[in-house]
DNA sequence: ATTTTGCAGATTGTTGACATTCTTCAGATG
DNA sequence: CATCTGAAGAATGTCAACAATCTGCAAAAT
């Protein structure tokens, strides 16, 4: 316990906390895409310098949820739905490759992990809680990718997802598509359930192009 | 020409250009993997205090050329074959979607312009010049991201590469791979030709996963 | 009236100094 | 003889101040 904590401050610098936390507020919404992010203000509100803010602001950069221009500063990026499409589409690859490899090596104990996970979006779908269903969606998504067992593709695709959030059109799962969503969630572990490379690709691949899909059709109303 | 060596030096702020500075440093050798990189060094060699150091190091490390180690410092990342055979996998998945998307949209002068490298690796080949085969080979690999029409594709493919050259096994190309390796690349440049998805999908995939195999032979000799 | 110029305030860029942590190694201890 | 202790030196972490650049607005010029 000790040695956990201790191990965990550690390798949690004070410009990582710093990251997080920024990333925290952009993910978060307080900062809207476009925003320009003022350094001096970031360092009152941690009650630190300026120094550690900026080497975060460095990594965040690479992450891809900020623009920075030089003697301007640095602003929330914004995505346009061309680049959200982009990033769709090579999250699709990813997330098909890491549905091949966790077919192949998954445990059994993997499967009961990701099965109790589709159960309790059906019952939040059940109970109309988005709120649990959106975690236990993300839940699902990060235990297949992890478990994958390939720690640059769950990075890469990781990194994906978080830059995808700064595209929130005010897209509200419609009932119809999260039951839908659920039932491709099932075909997902189902066929790693099976073993079988083949159709786990195929059912991971479709499952982030359907929601492209869905999400391109809602941009344009 | 003016403006536009003043928008150069617009989006390159000193840290970026010591990243880019270090990069090429660790890239060509002069620090090999499991180095430590000191801060006070880089300051010295470019005359510059630590701060930019610092800024361009937290910018690399999200690039996954180095690990940190809060308090200890820095060095230069070092891959086990398990790591680079990871990579060569998201490489594949990632250049096989390339290949598909630059089928779907080539533009005569690109197909041209592919051409054009496989001819000169042709010619690179009959002369024994290894040298202008490898950049002929990079030409053409970044050609074909670049002009797929997918900037974060190509962004995340182009830091994939650049670790797997932290890999670097005295791994001379046998001049039969080497043939064989553009055999490959022509079929690749054809499908793309042929408009034809699937096949380059597929020709892309193929070359990637070959090379993988080759490098992962090479190592257990 | 529109554009240009120039100043004041604010923000980013960079630096050198100080604080903290780690490494190394000599000397003490069992 | 091996291990532990602790102090000196070096490296990293953080900070506050200074320099350079940008923004916004008011005044002047066309």
């Amino acid at each position: 316990m000790l040695a956990q904590a201790i191990e965990l401050l550690r390798d949690r610098s004070l410009p990582m906390l710093i990251e997080q936390e920024i990333e925290r507020v952009i993910l978060g919404g307080e900062y809207a895409p476009g925003d320009k992010i003022n350094e001096q203000a970031l360092a009152l509100r941690f009650g630190i310098s300026r120094g550690p803010i900026r080497e975060a602001l460095r990594s965040l950069d690479r992450t891809g949820l900020i623009d920075t221009i030089p003697n301007r500063g640095v602003f929330v990026r914004r995505l346009t739905a061309a680049q959200a499409a982009d990033i769709y589409d090579v999250r699709a690859a990813l997330f098909a490759l890491a549905g091949q490899c966790l077919a192949i090596r998954a445990s059994e104990a993997d499967v009961e992990r990701l099965r109790s996970h589709v159960a309790a979006m059906d019952e939040a779908v059940a109970r109309d809680d988005f709120e649990t269903y959106i975690t236990e969606n993300f839940a699902l998504h990060e235990a297949i990718v992890t478990r994958a067992g390939n720690a640059t593709l769950a990075a890469h695709y990781l990194a994906l997802v978080k830059q995808l959030r700064l595209y929130r059109t005010r897209n509200l799962m419609l009932a119809d598509s999260v039951h839908a969503s659920n039932e491709e969630h099932r075909e997902m572990v189902e066929a790693i359930a099976a073993r079988d490379p083949a159709r786990a690709y195929a059912a991971h691949f479709n499952h982030v192009a359907t929601a492209k899909t869905r999400l391109m059709a809602n941009h344009l109303t």
